[in-house]
RNA sequence: CGGGGCGUAGCGCAGCCUGGUAGCGCACCUGCCUUGGGCGCAGGGGGUCGUAGGUUCGAAUCCUAUCGCCCCGACCA
């Protein structure tokens, strides 16, 4: 049995001063972590202790679809360099040498290795489909580790990877991890969406993530309240109110006229008595062109076009520019391309490409908000004068219309209408249909049934273990410490005498507290010579749903179940006392 | 990488401006007392003042460099 005075459970009265979000705070007065290093923390008895249920949760669930696997953290820049990652991923990952001098990593995802054990080992469509998981540890050299576990450089992460011989194959193995991983979410007791995600520069077809709304997220979140419609703020769309556009004016023709230091849109807008809505936004960028043969990269000049009041959403941008790398225009190459300062940019004099690579004209992005629009209002290229009448299609021809636009609060949902929310979120899982990224360039293959030698269609979905922890203690806190749900909370139930002094009743409380272990519950006992306030504190603060108070009552045979997250108590007879927990914890068995 | 802040005992902080015995609260140890919400009394232990260099008779304090941590931004398969 676990007897609290023999622990080590070093709880805090005061939070570090450098904690911000609750959790941390919390974490850390509680004794379940202590930090090492920036984005670095060990994990001492209660949060390990916690770590492992969620983990038994994770593993008991993923092996009703998957293999347990588990690979090495230490990687070598080979396998790195045949996905294309090794240069990709950039100053994220953690790179070491080893004594002869040759070139290592340490993994921070393992589509690569996995990968790698793939195109050694199957052979045949008949092996399919594989789904393989790693309960394991990730490092990423993250730019600002933040928010105590929130944002960390070596964490633990449940990564699983599918390989199937066909579209309809990764379809039906996608599913099974949605499915399984909303088993999970539900027993680890937390409130979360499933949202869908940017599918990011790497492709793929289609990407979902699991999240936790709270404050300390660092995502946004587009969501209806009437329907089911929730997305990332980076892919999320919605309806907008129609605009009356501007009648023509003179012949109907782009007109110029003059606007002395009028730059933005509002002085603009204002200037003319128009609604920026009216107005044509341009935005100049250079994205860098890699050529594929010789690997020299080169710049490409990329104008963008929104509505007057709309932001760009760089998410979306990337996504449009096929990943290409991108940074805004500096003066000169901006005075090179439109011949004119920034505050007077316009189509007006360029030809745009018609198509996104291979020729070196500039390319137009025009964000799907101004697809139909005619008569709008934007810079005429010349320095204080913009131009009317402006119509996309006729005055200008955009390379591709897009998707650029960042969703706002309040705006349609693209389902229902009824209006959109905005929040911000923790992200616990990403499900993501990889496609054949890694079967392709990692040259995995396998016969297909007609003898033909073809690359298996991969997923890879991931658990940021930490991050249940985290965002259930940010989803039930108070001032006095936090409430896990049982499922992963480090111990079920803590039998606290009020005096351990008092021989009576620490008989009972021992007792009591073998009666619970023998009925299976996860039981601490607080047999600590403290005094009563010292231990309901302490109770209060790391995280246990139950506490059973053994004091005055005792004699009259009753004890008190509290409940952490209500806040009520109740007597019970010590006979029942079992059974009422059991009923609390173990529903339907007791 | 840009901006800001902070490094003094395990935690939270004062002292620094104006150089001269390193302090407070909590925690910890011993004893007594107390026992339903971080109790009280008495005694006690613990600090290369982040590190290195400089100025000075003398540096936690002034100067320079450097390292670390936190926050905002950029970034985030």
């Amino acid at each position: 049995m676990h007897r609290w005075s023999t622990l080590f459970i070093p709880t805090l009265r005061e939070a570090p001063a450098d904690a911000e979000v609750a959790s941390h705070k919390l974490l850390v007065r509680s004794g379940y972590i202590r930090q090492l290093g920036a984005g670095i923390y060990s994990y001492l008895f209660l949060g390990q202790r916690s770590i492992n249920k969620i983990i038994g949760i994770v593993r008991r669930e993923m092996d009703t679809i998957g293999q347990e696997f588990l690979l090495p953290a230490l990687h070598p820049r080979e396998l790195w360099e045949a996905s294309g990652r090794w240069a990709v991923m950039g100053d994220n990952m953690f790179r070491l040498k080893d004594r002869k001098g040759a070139d290592l990593c340490l993994g921070m995802t393992h589509e690569e290795v996995m990968t790698d054990i793939a195109r050694k080992e199957l052979r045949s469509y008949k092996q399919l489909p594989q789904i393989w998981y790693q309960i394991q540890t990730k490092f990423r050299d993250e730019p600002r580790p933040k928010s105590g576990l929130l944002r960390v450089r070596q964490f633990i992460m449940k990564d699983a990877y599918s390989f199937d011989i066909d579209a309809a194959g990764l379809d039906v193995s996608y599913q099974k991890h949605r499915d399984v991983y909303c088993r999970i979410f539900d027993d680890c007791g937390l409130k979360y969406m499933v949202i869908e995600a940017h599918s990011g520069a790497m492709g793929g077809s289609q990407s979902e993530e699991f999240m936790v709304r709270t404050p300390a997220g660092e995502d946004q979140v587009v969501s209806c309240d009437q329907c089911n419609y929730a997305a990332n703020l980076e892919k999320a769309t919605s309806k907008l109110d129609a605009v009356q556009d501007l009648a023509p004016e003179g012949d109907g023709l782009p007109m110029e006229v003059h606007t002395p230091a009028m730059k933005t849109i509002e002085d603009v807008s204002k200037f003319l008595g128009i609604s920026p809505k009216n107005n044509i936004k341009t935005l100049a960028y250079m994205a860098t062109e890699m050529d594929a043969k010789t690997g020299k990269s080169s710049l490409r000049q990329v104008v963008v076009f929104m509505r007057g009041d709309h932001p760009l959403n760089e998410s979306k941008f990337s996504t449009a520019l096929q990943g290409r790398e991108f940074r805004p225009m500096v003066e000169d190459e901006i005075k090179s391309l439109f011949g004119s300062p920034a505050g007077y940019l316009g189509p007006r004099g360029i030809e745009f490409a018609d198509v996104l690579s291979g020729s070196g004209k500039a390319v137009l992005l025009v964000d799907d908000a101004l697809k139909g629009r005619v008569n709008l209002v934007g810079g005429a290229n010349k320095e204080e004068y913009h131009l009317k009448n402006l119509t996309p299609g006729r005055d200008f021809t955009p390379t591709a219309y897009a998707d650029l636009r960042a969703a706002a609060a309040g705006e349609g949902c693209p389902n229902c209408g009824a209006p959109l929310r905005i929040d911000t979120a923790v992200e616990i899982g990403h499900i993501f249909k990889l496609g054949y990224k890694y079967s392709e360039s990692m040259n995995a293959r396998v016969l297909d049934h007609n003898g033909k030698e073809v690359a298996p269609i991969m997923g890879s979905y991931g658990i940021g273990i930490e991050r249940i922890l985290t965002s259930a203690i940010e989803q039930n806190n108070d001032d006095n410490g936090f409430c896990l749900p049982p499922q992963i909370a480090p111990f079920e139930v803590v039998v606290t005498p009020t005096n351990v002094k008092d021989a009576a009743l620490a008989a009972v409380a021992d007792d009591l507290a073998r009666q619970f272990e023998a009925a299976g519950f996860d039981v601490i006992l607080d047999d600590r010579d403290e005094r009563p306030g010292v231990k309901f504190k302490d109770a209060d603060l790391v995280g246990i749903p139950y506490r059973v108070t053994v004091g005055k009552k005792a004699s009259d045979g009753v004890v008190e179940v509290v409940n952490r997250a209500q806040k009520e108590t109740l007597d019970v007879k010590i006979e029942e006392a079992v059974k009422h927990l059991g009923s609390l914890l173990r529903p339907g068995k007791f």
